[in-house]
DNA sequence: ACCTGAACACCGTTCAAGT
DNA sequence: ACCTGAACACCGTTCAAGT
């Protein structure tokens, strides 16, 4: 049946198209689970003919990375820098969301892609705007490191696990086991003070997004005060 | 010459040695170096050998990760709670940087190994002893994300780049090429910004040690505020 | 000129054969 | 019983042969 052949073939392979499969590929399966060959395969296509459009894996992990980062919410305008930086900060938490892999492929790169550096000029922007010195500025920019992508920077988190189900996987966050409470009872004591007076959390787990927004907040208060103090980096007034 | 070959095969195999070869080789010819295979013939010895002592590879990251976090110092008593939690994390941060690899492997493990464990709960008791409530502590360490144990969090560290020649890199601070300068003229701004008046700094590129302590204080600031406020997660004073 | 199958140099790990 | 060589099922990428 050439038809069928015909069809199965679509739309003829592009960096763009590339892109977009390796994403959603990554999203569904994992990202353990992109690889060229797999990626080929996924696209109906020989392993050989990706590397027409994209010079080798770092590349394509390069070109993940600018997809997700152009997902983030543009600047809104007339908003003070603070509801501003925070908007967009929380937007990008949104994205990384969706796209669990890709904080660690993110900071297992280490060159910036230009999307990321357009988004990180756009951040400095706002700052600047809200009458930030450019040296309190690069300060303030190195505070938030990878938080202003939207990086919840856990020690360990659940939602980066890279399970194959993806979405569909709810994950009923494990109780910690009674002999690790015994062993450590500090982070056991803690484990249990979580939101206990809210409805919608059952005592064990955390609040993912209340913890995020606690730091963030945390971080831009103090901001906010080093700027109203006219910090330097030669003169700290306290 | 049967004792030369003796004294090859040296000490016999043990999950200790394995796991202080491990980091050896990571620290010095970088983490991507590290294949089951390699580390076998850096002790002399056949790949199938290490599967006595470590179930598999993901165990040995877990081992490595173990003898780097043992290498951070114990609290220091009579001390109060602010200073004691920053020399702890800026001694985690100095055992960080003699092993680069570190912060990656942590964050790609997803599982808390007991070392670590250890560590975060010690670093609870310091902040429950000194005050705080078990709720605000949970708060506060999950604000504290990874930077609880040294991590930068940088977006783009060049200090976790996984060169060959390890520490004997001074990997000199790259200008930023003009036509970035050109197209990201905030980040050009702020890039020339850093510390100007620092002597020890030529201008381009930025001091780590500051940028770590200036959000690490950033935080405990904050942190500090929040306790002498009573704060609650029920009740927010502000 | 373009495309692509086979090949190369690696992986982590299983397994059966050897001692 | 222990140890280990060969094998398996993968990688990313090169390269030469085919169209």
């Amino acid at each position: 049946m050439p038809e069928q052949a015909e069809t199965l073939r679509r739309t003829p392979l592009s960096r763009d198209r590339i892109l977009r499969a390796a994403v959603a590929l990554a999203d569904g399966a994992g990202i353990e689970s992109l690889s060229m060959r797999n990626l080929a395969q996924e696209l109906g296509v020989v392993p050989m003919a990706l590397y027409k459009h994209v010079a080798n894996k770092d590349e394509l992990l390069d070109g993940m990375i600018d997809v997700v980062v152009g997902e983030i919410d543009p600047p809104e305008p007339d908003v003070d820098w603070k509801n501003a930086v925070r908007r967009r900060i929380l937007s990008a938490r949104q994205v990384l969301r969706r796209h669990p892999w890709a904080p660690l492929a993110i900071e297992s790169r280490n060159m910036a892609t230009p999307a990321i550096l357009a988004y990180l000029n756009s951040m400095v922007g706002t700052f600047r705007a809200g009458g930030f010195s450019a040296d309190l500025a690069h300060h303030v920019m190195h505070a938030m490191g990878s938080r202003i992508l939207g990086f919840s920077q856990e020690l360990f988190d659940a939602s980066r696990r890279a399970g194959r189900s993806g979405a569909t996987d709810p994950e009923p966050p494990a109780p910690l086991p009674p002999e690790i409470a015994a062993r450590f009872p500090h982070l056991a004591e803690i484990a249990m003070a979580a939101s206990h007076d809210d409805a919608s959390v059952v005592g064990q787990g955390c609040d993912d997004q209340f913890e995020f927004e606690f730091a963030l907040d945390l971080l831009l208060d103090g901001i906010e005060r080093l700027r109203q103090q006219g910090w330097t980096s030669s003169h700290r007034p306290r």
